[in-house]
DNA sequence: GCACTCCACGAAATCGATTACGTAACTCGC
DNA sequence: GCGAGTTACGTAATCGATTTCGTGGAGTGC
């Protein structure tokens, strides 16, 4: 009393072959186009494998041609802001080559990231991604043992540039932002950082001054402030405190869209206006960013397109390509929304 | 000129096994834990695979074992706000018991979700997670033809009760939420519910109006509304609309967090102290939550443990014991925070 | 017509483990 | 002391593909 579903045996290639009349080897080279098949034979393989519905086992084909077909993500936070974005444009260039996309979570805690480590290349797989998308705390790169497998740094701060690793362009995206504001006609602008130990904000008051600089329009040093935390209630304190000034800032840049929230609320609570008496520009684009009152302009992070690179650059390296060991910066993109331009629609009542 | 890294050929079980002066067939007894080995042999083998560092071959011991150590999550939408800390719970399930996750992305396209679902079969996934995450739009469960393999549906509303599955307890959330309000005193309470083509939405309307008939507090019809989007733009307006009642209400049910930071807006606007003329409840509990000003109580949707059980669920059943066919639905945690509770600090001056 | 080259295909080894089964040595009971 | 039962280990088949190499026959050149 066998159920016909689940006693139907996998369709293997030695049924293919004997079905077909020719050897597994036949069927093999059909199956990865090799030139030295008939046009008939190939025909009445290919009808056979359709036929019978036959799919090769990918378990099967790695053991002997040691390539799974399959690349990691080994990351230090599934849960950090920047994750999803991240992943998804890996997972994309992944499916598009038929790859699958393994997942392992580290907690940045170095033994479990080793762990995982050793369990993925147990696993075989092709090439690693490892990837950092929080902002709880920063990374110097992972404490590891890397491997002969390929891999490339995906949003690592800190891992150096003669290793494979993709960053966005953080200093042309404060670029971007200071453009925009000074095209816009303001002077006097401030920038509210996120915390000084994160190399990050480091190259975007470089992004700024460079922009200010090269526009002829001052940065006054007492509008240039550190968060102590990336958070919302650091952009309300520092904005709130800049715009107590004799001469307040006309403008804000803000690092992060969380510290520009942070910041529409401080103005908003002083009774003045975005963007008439103050423009806010953020830095991110998070989801967050577009629901803000007004919508905030903001410095989008090229998230998606950095997994994508980072998977396709992984993919060549696999498929033989010499890897080139260098830090690639991806273009970040300026998203303009009525925290800038536009009425000043938004003045509290 | 071999470089003595590269050329360093992988330990397999036959070097430790000639080194060891024993068979294959005993050093596979020995890292299976099967009880016909010798103490001496074991101990010989033990300390040869150490000194060697010999490590299993998954793919290998996939290959003839016919499984692999590796489940699969099959989402609809990885960018979905809730993706993440529901992969994280199935991650931390599955890596607990040295079970690798493979990572698949549908766009909640069914094409793709086929195709991916093969790839998962082809690669001898040990069981499937078939999740979505999202609040874009509905899902009415995927049209897969599904397999042999063990699945759960995790976070898949309309699967109906007759599979595996799991979901959170919206009722029993909104209760909490209900049972809060009125404990605190309030008595006009105003829910602004999702779109009514989510089918979440009745659940938790249902323990909204149960808790209130239990507590004998009347539910004014003219105060719950299905907003057309999750979006807070929505949440803004319906607060707004009851807000410009003749007796307005004393608190606010938002069925999402969205929702609740737009009523938070909507109240402010009108110059209201919050919690005092109002009280704010949110649903879902995401980062942003905290955030708000003031901090957002809400009903917090066990995402993680979700994650957890389905991953246990699934390994359950990998194993090997009946996998029960019902929907499981996890508690959810009010998080009780400013806008319900405290002093009224957040009124705008 | 003969030697030689291609072409198309198959036989068999192989990847690195697991596992069914066989067997030598040892124990035990009577 | 001898047959039965246990114990501890090895032999070899096996999982499902890929790949090397061999071979028969057709085609080519002289």
């Amino acid at each position: 009393m066998s159920s016909p579903r689940s006693a139907a045996a996998r369709v293997t290639m030695r049924d293919v072959a004997s079905v077909a009349k020719v050897s597994t080897a036949t069927v093999s080279k059909v199956l990865n186009d090799r030139p030295d098949v008939g046009a008939e034979v190939r025909q009445r393989v290919l009808d056979t494998i359709t036929r019978l519905g036959y799919r090769p086992n990918t378990v099967a084909r790695g053991l002997r041609s040691r390539h799974t077909g399959t690349i990691a993500i080994l990351t230090d936070d599934l849960e950090g802001i920047f994750t999803n974005a991240l992943m998804r444009g890996v997972e994309d260039a992944a499916s598009t080559y038929d790859v699958s996309v393994l997942l392992a979570n580290s907690y940045g805690d170095p033994e479990r990231e080793r762990k995982h480590l050793r369990r993925l290349l147990d696993r075989q797989v092709d090439g690693l991604i490892i990837m950092s998308g929080n902002r709880v705390r920063p990374r110097t790169g992972p404490a590891l043992p890397l491997p002969d497998t390929p891999y490339v740094f995906l949003y690592e701060y800190g891992v150096g540039q003669a290793v494979p690793s993709i960053l966005p362009d953080d200093r042309g995206g404060a670029v971007l932002a200071a453009e925009h504001l000074i095209e816009i006609g303001r002077r006097r602008i401030g920038f509210i950082n996120g915390p000084a130990s994160w190399e990050v904000t480091a190259d975007r008051l470089e992004g700024l001054t460079d922009a200010m600089r090269a526009a002829g329009v001052p940065l006054d040093p007492a509008f240039v402030r550190h968060a102590p935390s990336w958070a919302p209630e650091d952009g309300f304190a520092l904005a709130d405190a800049m715009l107590a000034a004799a001469q307040p800032p006309d403008a804000i840049f803000c690092a992060s869209d969380d510290l520009a929230t942070g910041a529409l609320a401080a103005i908003h609570e002083r009774g003045l206006s975005i963007p008439g008496d103050v423009a806010v520009v953020g830095f991110d684009d998070r989801s967050l960013a577009v629901h803000q009152r007004p919508p905030l302009t903001t410095v989008a992070l090229p998230l998606l397109e950095m997994g994508l690179v980072a998977g396709q650059r992984l993919l060549a390296a696999i498929d033989g390509e010499a890897q080139q060991h260098e830090l690639i910066r991806i273009e970040c993109q300026l998203r303009v929304r009525a925290s800038t331009v536009g009425a000043a629609a938004f003045r509290r009542p």
